[in-house]
DNA sequence: TATTTTATAATAGTAATACTATCACGCATA
DNA sequence: TATGCGTGATAGTATTACTATTATAAAATA
């Protein structure tokens, strides 16, 4: 493919737009990797620094903190699985096939994107899975959300509400189920590895049982 | 009622059991209202210890950091749910009804528990709400985890998993339809205050919303 | 009653974190 | 030639997350 897609990220997240410099993607790059290998409490923009080769008060210069950063990355990553889902969707016409499509990009690492200085999509799928709740949940979540932060977040769940909707027009929830079914496909990605007692796994070896069940699950309660 | 329960929380938790002194009560007491107040993230040891009138030094000798603070409190609660669970259920025959009641007790406040010095209930429910998550979604989740800190947790998943399977014996994800449920019920509440557009919440004065949501959502899957 | 243990207060100190500020350099544009 | 922008280099501050030491009062024990 000759094209590349460009994932524009709300403008009140950073103070300098990171894609428009090599040092603001090699920022973003870096922070997926570290954040990934030391987990999101143990990162630091000293520590990003220094892998980037850069210092503390040029990452300060693009992020006012490593939360708006995480946010950064959670939107990047919201506005490419929407992207995808968009492009994947426009040739299936079965809602439930829809679904399904939708169900298998949340349960699995996404295809890598377009472009030169791609993320590492492995790690950029296990910060989802680990790290996103943590973007709102917090105290100043009110404040925050006034930006329109989450918007790439609350669109994907208005798509998956609206093909809910058109699937089974008479189900009462369909904006609580998308938002619980996101939820549920990374807290039980996490579980799956971390803490398996907390679902039904009864041996590693069972690949895809998060997308089996919420496939299960989903048209279970949509009928 | 003149007997009063105790809640044995797991001793690898805390460096000094808090329960066996005034100041050790009055720091717990105290982490609830804080935490409630700023958040996990703005949380300090010296904060609390302001507040309890006493020195950080101290509460370091009570609990290692306040990450064990955080899950002491989440394991006391967990301790308390289960009993609530088990006291409740034990004149309830038909399986649907305690299913209900646990969807109840999970989407409320809990009553009051016996003793004298009191957690604040109402602060207590919203920092499981918004804060029970980041115990386990932590880098160090698999060391933590060896000390099983989690096992009241995975105790009432088991519970409820117990029950999903009574009632309905050949659906084939019990446990992770059980943390799901939980899971949900604390990330629904979440979203109906903070970011409603993530629920069906038209009008901020729908009641008990996500014990509908979820009574719903649990027998359309189990049957 | 004397003695030992203990819990706590008071104080001090350290390394790391989460920033902010200043200045100078080099490069691009006008 | 001047202007401004992005960056590097350096410095500095308040707070956080601890650890260590000593004194003292209260409780347990001999």
């Amino acid at each position: 493919m000759d094209f590349q897609v460009k994932f524009i990220v709300n403008e009140k997240i950073y103070l300098r737009n990171p894609d428009n410099s090599e040092l603001g993607k090699q920022i973003v790059k870096s922070a997926i990797d570290l954040i990934y290998e030391l987990g999101f409490e143990n990162f630091t923009f000293k520590k990003l620094a220094t892998e980037v080769k850069t210092t503390e008060a040029t990452i300060y210069r693009y992020f006012e903190n490593k939360h708006r950063l995480l946010l950064y990355i959670l939107n990047w990553y919201w506005s490419y699985l929407s992207f995808l889902v968009l492009f994947e969707l426009q040739n299936i016409k079965d809602p439930k096939a829809k679904l399904k499509t939708i169900l298998k990009l949340l349960t699995h690492e996404l295809p890598e994107s377009s472009g030169k200085l791609d993320y590492n999509n492995k790690y950029l799928n296990l910060i989802v899975i680990s790290e996103s709740s943590k973007v709102y949940l917090v105290k100043e979540v009110t404040e925050i959300n006034k930006d329109e932060v989450f918007k790439p977040y609350k669109d994907l769940c208005a798509t998956l509400a609206d093909i809910i909707k058109s699937f089974n027009p008479k189900y009462k929830y369909p904006f609580s189920l998308s938002s619980t079914i996101i939820e549920a496909s990374h807290h039980h990605q996490y579980f799956s590895t971390h803490l398996p007692k907390l679902t039904d796994i009864k041996n590693k070896k069972e690949t895809d049982f998060t997308y089996h069940f919420l496939v299960d699950f989903l048209f279970k309660i949509i009928g």
